[in-house]
DNA sequence: AATTTATCTAAGCAATCGCTTAGTTTTGTG
DNA sequence: CACAAAACTAAGCGATTGCTTAGATAAATT
């Protein structure tokens, strides 16, 4: 009935959420991401709506990307052994060759103001908190833990997972893995 | 011999700090600054070079201004309990009225490009260092401990401290004093 | 083959970006 | 008072922002 689309929406927004990874929300301009995503900004408009469609989309496809190091964890079934390598793995899964990226959810919850973008901060406040719930039922393999005493645990994983995010971008790997082994050994 | 300055240099970056650590730095625009400062953008260029140039400025003042927890902790002489009450510090530190603003480092280094603004990072990275020394020297206090240790514990801390800048943004107060409550008991 | 319709390119919209310049006002000095 | 110099206001610079529109192109249906 009329002319295919020459993209896949997929693949596009991959590229999309690399840029707004590396560059933050605001520093990405649409002609960056029309570069990025190898299309035109009126198919970029025709698909996403506007920037903020983009890069909801971008926060989607950053779910299904970190899925696989969040699917490690569930199965893992090793409680608190289980959690430590997952913030090893995240610091894998945040860096691209020499540059620390770390965590698109991390960046934005620190640049996006909550009256700016609304709709925009619940998506991310929902992703902090599915994490901060896996730790929850992680935790809850190691049974004799009490139940209050693991949400206080999991608040405090969490804060030390938001914590490397930025770290990675300001120490080096011998400070990052001093953070990772002490909190371990700690608890 | 000729006029006189109508307004007081550090008065004016005051105003601007707060711009920029409610808004961030991009976001910050030189008309935003222009009214907060209560000046011209000619008498802006004229006494701080650039839009980077008030931003440095504004980085110093925020370092006296974080000072006066900074001394508290220095002078308060009981190791590692002076860094807990330095963590409540910063929590009330950073907020305004109901506003949680996190920690203007932080957020600078988590929004500036290294290869952006290689100046303002170096600035940026002295700071946070001096953080951690303080941590250093705060746990040196708390004698028996080896000094490869303390090291790793301030990296550690500061690990949580930077946390604590996003996760004040995220949290509520409950879930940030469980972070701090569990931090200080695991050590 | 003709028609329809979605997708493409490219130009252009008003608004804003960081920054500068031209020209007026205020001040201290000779 | 006349002059010089710094500080002021305000207009405007080219570039870029997010987004839209006009018109050419391609593909499926009749």
């Amino acid at each position: 009935m009329a002319r295919k689309k020459q993209y896949n929406e997929e693949e596009v927004i991959k590229k999309a959420m690399g840029l707004f990874w590396r560059n933050g929300y605001e520093a990405t301009s649409v002609r960056m991401l029309e570069k990025e995503m190898g299309i035109n900004q009126f198919s970029i408009y025709s698909s996403f709506k506007n920037k903020q469609g983009v890069f909801l989309e971008s926060i989607k496809f950053y779910k299904t990307e970190i899925n696989t190091i969040k699917e490690k964890l569930k199965n893992s079934n090793n409680g608190i052994t289980g959690i430590k390598q997952y913030f090893y793995d995240f610091l894998e899964f945040s860096k691209e060759g020499n540059l620390r990226k770390g965590c698109l959810v991390t960046n934005s919850v620190n640049e996006i103001k909550d009256e700016d973008e609304p709709e925009v901060m619940l998506e991310l406040k929902k992703f902090a908190n599915e994490i901060r719930d896996l730790f929850v039922s992680n935790l809850k393999q190691d049974d004799q833990l009490e139940n209050t005493f693991i949400e206080k645990q999991a608040d405090y994983l969490m804060n030390t997972l938001l914590g490397l995010s930025i770290a990675s971008k300001v120490f080096n790997k011998t400070q990052l893995e001093n953070i990772i082994e002490v909190t371990f050994t700690n608890m």
